[in-house]
DNA sequence: TTAACATATTCGAATATTTTAATATCTTAG
DNA sequence: CTAAGATATTAAAATATTCGAATATGTTAA
């Protein structure tokens, strides 16, 4: 553990430091979902979301792809996810 | 996951989303410490180690102990946090 | 090309976090 | 009890984050 990069882990930290992420993250383990579904699930204003969103994206949590007219974000590492929040159950 | 406690996630998240107290954390991963070895290890001013150590403890992530006329810090979950940075590996 | 839908960006105000400096409190040896 | 070592608290300044409002950009169907 003593060769861990712990400004990199403090930073993975921060961008899950809000529930909005959080609760985004938990929804893109269910499966990949474009911004509007989203903005549903958590029922916030849409550039809150889009706001959130870049956070993760910065963050190296999430990607997307473009859909048609719609973009569809995904967990760039769903195990690592995975394995993250089967801590807290 | 879906009925995970997202609050309660994103603020354990925020008391790691330093890197001081990353540091100090898997400091005492390794054993048990008291202020003035976790203020050599880490090198800033001891009114700063205290504030972080505060944050840690509000959070539920360490405990402390007296010990004669020093207190001493430890993980209150040892385990949560091993598997915790094991991810990171 | 334009309209309409989908998403992102920007800016400012409000709020929260971090750091530093100064000081306070606690604990024990003597 | 007092002094000295160990740790905590407080306040203020600096910095960062968050949210809402307004607006901008991207995409596709027609």
């Amino acid at each position: 553990m003593a060769n861990l990069d712990v400004k990199k882990i403090s930073n993975f930290f921060k961008t899950l430091s809000h529930p909005t992420r959080v609760l985004i993250t938990l929804e893109l383990l269910q499966e990949k979902r474009c911004v509007t579904d989203i903005g549903e699930l958590v029922n916030l204003p849409q550039p809150n979301i889009s706001q959130h969103l870049a956070i993760l994206k910065a963050g190296g949590i999430v990607d997307w792809t473009q859909q048609g007219k719609t973009k569809c974000y995904f967990l760039k590492d769903p195990q690592l996810i995975e394995n993250l929040f089967k801590i807290f159950k």
